[in-house]
DNA sequence: GTCTATAAACGGATAGAC
DNA sequence: GTCTATCCGTTTATAGAC
C-alpha cells in the first residue's frame, strides 16, 4: 500500500473494467482507494490520463509475458499455442482488468489512441504472420488467416468476461479446455504438448454466470 | 420515417453502440435524428428505458432468427450449425447494434437487469444443452461443455467488433471461414453442410481494421 | 409534435487551508 | 498529502409556449 499511486491505477482499473470508463466517475474511484476526489488528483493527472497509463501498462504485460516468450519461438504450432495459453493465464491469473484496453479506445485523445492502437497491431500482426506461417505448411484450415485471428482474439479476450475466481471452474481446467478448443479451430490438426504442467484433473465442471 | 419512435431506436441502438451506453448523451441522439432533445422526449420515456427497449428487441431478433430455428433442428451438429450460421450472418447484415446487448447490463435497472439476464441465459442453455448433447453422441471434444460454450459465445458475439461492411472481406467469405473455426473448434470432426448456398469464390481477403 | 428555456443533479478538475 | 469548498461545463429530464 506505500505505493499509492499503484493502488489507485490498480483499483481504478477494475472499477473500471466493471462498469465501463465513461460510466465510471473519479469520486468512485477515490471512494474504493479511501480517498476524497481531490486527494486522488494529487497522484494522477486526470481521467483520460489514468485509462491510457492502465491500457499502456496492459499491454506492458501482453508484449512481455505473450509476445516475448512467442517470438523466441520459431516454429509456428508451437508459437501459436505460447501464445493462446499465455495470454489467457494471464487473464485467468491477473484478472479481466487487463483487457480493458480493447474497448474503450474512443475515451483515448487521437495521439494516445494512435500509441496504443499501434501496440494492438503489432500483437495483431504477430498472430495473424503464425496463421500465414501455418497455411504454408498446409496446417491451417481452409479459412481466411485474417477471420481466423480475429476469432481467436474473440476466444482470448472474452474469457476475461466469463471466468470468475471464485467460480466452479479450476483455472487449470479452463485453460486445458480453452486451449484444445482455440488450437483446433485453427489447426488441421493439433498435436499435444502444452507448455504449461500436464493436467490430471478429470471433474467436470461449471461456471456460476454472475454477469 | 413515419415511425419516428422506430427510427429513435434504431439511431440510438448505432450510436450506443460505437460510444457505448453512458458516453452516448440524449443530445447526440437527438442530433441524429433531426429533432431537439425535448423533442425526442415525446416518444421515449428516457435513456435507462430507451437502453432496455433496444436490448429487449435485440433477443427478440435472437430468439425469432436463431433459436426458433434452432430448436426445429433435433440433431444435435446440425442444430449447432444453424445457431452458430444464423446469429453471425444477422451480426454481419444487421450490424453490430444487435449484439449492444453483451455489455452495458450494469446501466440497467435491477429489474430489467433480470430480464435481460434471464433471457440471455435461455439462449447460453439452448447452447451448453446442444453440446452435451454432442457430448453424449461422442462428438464434443475432451473439453468442458461449459468453457466451450462461453468460447463460442466469445467467437460469434467478437464478430460485430472487427467486421466492416465496408471492409475487404465478403459476407460469404466471413461466413464461411467463421463456421469452419467455431463448429471445428468444439466438434471432434466437422462434416460439411451449411445451410446457406455453397460460396465459390477463392479470393483470400483482408479485412481493414479501423479500430 | 416540436420548440426554447430551465431546473436539478452530477461530471472532472482546481484553489487553497491545514 | 489530504482535506473542504467551489468553479464550470454537461447531463437527464421537464415545463410551458406555439
Amino acid at each position: 500500500m506505500q505505493d499509492r499511486a499503484g493502488h489507485i491505477y490498480r483499483v481504478a482499473a477494475e472499477i473500471m473494467w466493471r462498469r465501463g470508463y465513461a460510466a465510471t466517475s473519479m469520486n468512485e474511484i477515490a471512494d474504493a482507494v479511501g480517498l476524497t476526489k481531490a486527494g486522488i488528483y494529487h497522484y494522477i493527472r486526470g481521467k483520460e490520463d489514468l485509462l491510457f497509463k492502465i491500457m499502456s501498462f496492459a499491454m506492458d504485460v501482453v508484449e512481455e509475458d505473450v509476445m516475448g516468450p512467442a517470438r523466441k519461438v520459431s516454429e509456428a504450432e508451437q508459437r501459436l499455442r505460447v501464445i493462446v495459453e499465455r495470454h489467457v493465464n494471464r487473464i485467468l491469473e491477473v484478472g479481466g482488468a487487463v483487457t480493458i484496453l480493447l474497448d474503450e479506445m474512443s475515451a483515448l485523445t487521437p495521439s494516445h489512441q494512435r500509441t496504443i492502437r499501434s501496440r494492438k497491431r503489432a500483437y495483431f500482426d504477430l498472430v495473424r504472420t503464425t496463421l500465414e506461417q501455418l497455411a504454408s505448411e498446409g496446417k491451417l484450415r481452409d479459412v481466411d488467416p485474417t477471420v481466423a485471428t480475429f476469432c481467436l482474439f474473440g476466444m482470448i479476450l472474452w474469457t476475461s468476461r466469463w471466468y470468475r475466481k471464485d467460480g466452479e471452474i479450476k483455472p487449470q481446467d479452463a485453460l486445458r479446455s480453452f486451449s484444445e478448443l482455440a488450437l483446433n479451430a485453427v489447426l488441421r490438426s493439433a498435436a499435444g504438448g502444452s507448455q504449461f504442467p500436464a493436467d490430471t484433473t478429470t471433474s467436470t465442471q461449471k461456471a456460476i454466470r454472475t454477469q
